[in-house]
RNA sequence: GGAGAGGUGGCCGAGUGGUCGAAGGCGCACGCCUGGAAAGCGUGUAGGCGAGCAGUCGUCUCGAGGGUUCGAAUCCCUUCCUCUCCGCCA
């Protein structure tokens, strides 16, 4: 969300940022609603100061038992009264008018992010790992699951419909061991501080993040209005909505594992088969709080740390800098990691690290104070480190045998009780 | 689910209709004092919005929203949250 204030300073650099994202010019519209709001605020106020000036004298009058100049004020304040509660009324609705309006605008992208429609748009900027040549042909990770027996989407679809899935036996475990593995990681060497949040959240979280309003379709709700976190990016930033934060807390690095739920409504048709795209699938997501001054430099420590998971697990992958048309709204700034998937001989998101700057820091009212005592908005990043079930795909299809047996990569194996191969039973 | 108690500044806590954005304490900052420190003393110490180049001024905010009143932290209604006891339950 954006300050009206820095709008009117910036017209043009503003209508141009918004040009990028494919919108049409906002600011007259938007300071037209300002000024409307601005003239109705001076109006009230000065309304407010004759009703307290008389309001008080009236106090001094009955306190000095003058009750006939009590009266007579009285009778001069009534007017007053209808004239403030009417200037009250106007100033919500057209602050709400400007809130709403602001709400469902996107971030301003970064200079660097280049300019491009899709996802074909998007910038290559890393390559890590050989691609292996397999002397047969790769198969896709549902391939190997089901031969194993050991990933099952028609008893998944029994219980609780398409786009879930069952794992049993090694497969499961394997997904565990993931996430510890990758949650270990980013405790004990990214020195993040776990966190294991609530995975029903407030509408109030959902809108501080910016899921909310535009995006409602793609999350699911409960009976009473709470929403299933679509990420966990969600109730980790939200942690310091409403709060003046003291600098020597920032930045503040913090992690955790969770489930994510996600309708999918937009994507029918799209990875129908296999695990790439399910309602629920675990996370290991990283959260920063920073500084304006601390923000650039804390992506990039993100963006490694997300690499490093990985480069531990030797999965070949490559590094994108999306294109302005594949930026999410919330963000200036996206990598995407990309993970080789040799049985579907592509390579598929895995992980996505975002600077969101301080457009959720508005929405959430998240501010600190610094050395001077004065008190700015935080700026907000996210990334995931890395997405468990995606990488579950890429350890499967990348460590896959001739046989279907899945050998199980070296740091993994701690978290297998000493397992090397998964083979059918 | 039933019964009760409560939500006030960074924290504790007073305030039950009148000059209260709010006593007092703690904490913090700065200054004095000291060789240095502690203690002591003094001063300062919310955020939003609006006006102004600025000093500053006005206004709003005592969980949230609405109402009563000339005037609300104080009264009424709704709602959220916390705590205690009982019941139920993983």
């Amino acid at each position: 969300m954006f300050d009206i204030k820095w709008i009117r300073d910036n017209v043009n650099l503003f209508d141009e940022a918004m040009k990028r994202r494919g919108i049409e010019p906002q600011s007259d519209k938007l300071l037209a609603l300002d000024d409307e709001r601005k003239a109705t605020i001076l109006a009230l106020n000065e309304a407010q100061k004759k009703r307290n000036t008389l309001s008080k004298q009236i106090g001094i009058a009955k306190a000095n038992g003058d009750d006939r100049k009590a009266q007579n004020l009285m009778l001069k304040v009534a007017e007053l009264k209808k004239e403030v509660q009417r200037g009250e009324e106007k100033e919500r609705e057209q602050t709400k008018a400007l809130r709403d309006a602001l709400a469902v605008l996107p971030n301003i992208l970064a200079k660097d992010v280049p300019d491009g429609e899709d996802e074909t748009d998007n910038v290559e900027i890393d390559n890590f790992g050989e691609r292996v040549e397999f002397p047969f042909r790769a198969k896709q990770h549902f391939e190997l699951g089901e031969a194993l027996g050991l990933m099952d989407f028609e008893v998944a679809a029994k219980i609780a419909g398409s786009r879930f899935v069952v794992l049993k036996g090694a497969l499961a475990r394997l997904e565990r061991a993931l996430g510890q593995f990758m949650l270990d990681v980013q405790i004990n060497e990214n020195g993040r501080t776990e966190v294991n949040p609530p995975l029903l959240l407030h509408e109030k979280a959902m809108f501080g993040t910016g899921q909310l309003p535009k995006f409602k379709e793609d999350s699911f709700v409960t009976t009473d209005g709470r929403w299933l976190l679509p990420t966990s990016e969600v109730p980790l930033t939200n942690m310091v909505r409403e709060n003046i934060l003291s600098i020597n807390d920032l930045p503040m690095r913090l992690t955790g594992l969770t489930p994510n739920f996600r309708s999918e409504a937009g994507s029918s048709g799209k990875d129908t088969r296999g695990m790439i795209r399910q309602h629920q699938f675990y996370k290991v997501e990283m959260v920063t709080i920073a500084t304006a001054q601390m923000a650039e430099r804390e992506h990039e420590i993100m963006l490694k740390s997300a690499q490093n998971i990985l480069k531990k697990l030797n999965i070949p992958f490559r590094t994108m800098l999306l294109c302005s048309g594949d930026t999410g709204d919330s963000m200036q700034k996206t990598y995407d990691l990309e993970a080789w998937l040799p049985g579907q001989n592509t390579y598929r998101e895995i992980s996505s690290v975002s600077i969101a700057g301080d457009w959720q820091a508005r929405r959430m009212n998240a501010r600190y104070r610094d050395e001077n005592g004065k008190v700015h908005f935080v700026h907000t990043l996210n990334g995931s480190g890395v997405a468990v079930g995606r990488a579950l795909i890429a350890v499967m299809e990348n460590y896959q045998q001739e046989d279907g047996s899945i050998l199980i990569p070296q740091a993994l194996q701690p978290y297998m009780g000493g397992l090397e191969i998964i083979r059918a039973q």
